[in-house]
DNA sequence: GTCTATATACAGATAGAC
DNA sequence: GTCTATCTGTATATAGAC
């Protein structure tokens, strides 16, 4: 926990930044070295392995997924609008977290793919008390999924959205008008 | 087309098993060889590469596509709601295929990602005259791509429905008289 | 803390027998 | 059409100098 090195945390940026712009299988550790600016010494320094690189960016996807839903939840736009708007990818240090960690769960990595449901469970108990059924939550969530996995497709770098505001704007008055 | 080999057919379940139960990170020549019980030589013949064997199921996903949209468009229960049922898993061939490819396209495989968004477009021409606006056009197919990510997120094989029937049923009466 | 050099393993693909 | 054997490249990881 405390605070990690400098160097740490940047080699896991570049990390993330392979695996957005050209996806888990291209992301070796010679790549992220070089993506780094060091080399496979240097990063294995701070990685002893590539499994410890995926675990770090697990961990830092949980801790970065708490302090975003800690937003959602005191927006004062409401949970269920501010939820969706971040559902969205703006390029966010927790945009680009997520979706390497979805790549990883995605490619097979059955720890990725844990911890992005308990993350999923914990944003769901979030919102359970803004909606007004079940029906209604799992509307609001597989929209938020949907609109995640969509941008998550796209190869070669997290894109815009594909919707523009206004766009945007009209869906979640409907969604709100649905659920909330 | 005309009609391809039994052979060659097994082989693409054997490559589809293998990427839906460990991720393409696992789907070796080698382990789809092991899965489809012949040699690494047997396998070759029929796939001169691992770039032949991807780019046959991503046909493979495009052709069982078109005919699960037919389907889809002349169902009696309605488009929107027929849409919605085939987009939760039920382990069909056409559910086996896509969720192959979609790994195939979160693994950095540009052909992938372009083959699943025609696909998606196809889709949206299709629904767009059952729903009463862009807005509502959008709604119905995000809550499908969250039902199909949510799905594709497991691994170790297809999952069922994480709704039950009940559950999807009032889902699908609530996007309906959110969108036909 | 970062580097170079190297060991080891395994992937994709070829050659050619049957 | 399917097999075994093998070549070649490349990935992870180690060793140890600076």
């Amino acid at each position: 926990m405390s605070r990690p090195p400098r160097a740490r945390e940047s080699v896991l940026d570049a990390y993330e930044d392979v695996v957005i712009a050209d996806g888990p299988a291209a992301a070796t550790m010679d790549a992220v070295a070089r993506a780094a600016g060091v080399s496979k010494g240097g990063l294995l320094y701070h990685f002893a392995s590539k499994d410890a690189l995926q675990s770090a960016v697990i961990e830092r996807m949980s801790s970065r997924g708490v302090a975003e839903m800690a937003d959602v939840a005191a927006s004062p736009v409401g949970a269920i609008a501010a939820f969706m708007r971040s559902s969205i990818m703006h390029n966010t240090p927790f945009d680009r977290t997520i979706v390497t960690v979805s790549r990883l769960a995605q490619n097979g990595d059955a720890v990725a793919s844990d911890a992005l449901r308990r993350l999923r469970d914990v944003w769901e108990e979030t919102l359970r008390p803004h909606t007004r059924d079940e029906t209604a939550l799992q509307l609001v969530m597989l929209v938020s999924d949907g609109l995640y996995f969509n941008n998550a497709l796209s190869t070669g770098s997290v894109p815009g959205p594909d919707l523009d505001d206004d766009a945007l704007a009209a869906l979640i008055a409907l969604v709100e008008r649905s659920a909330a």
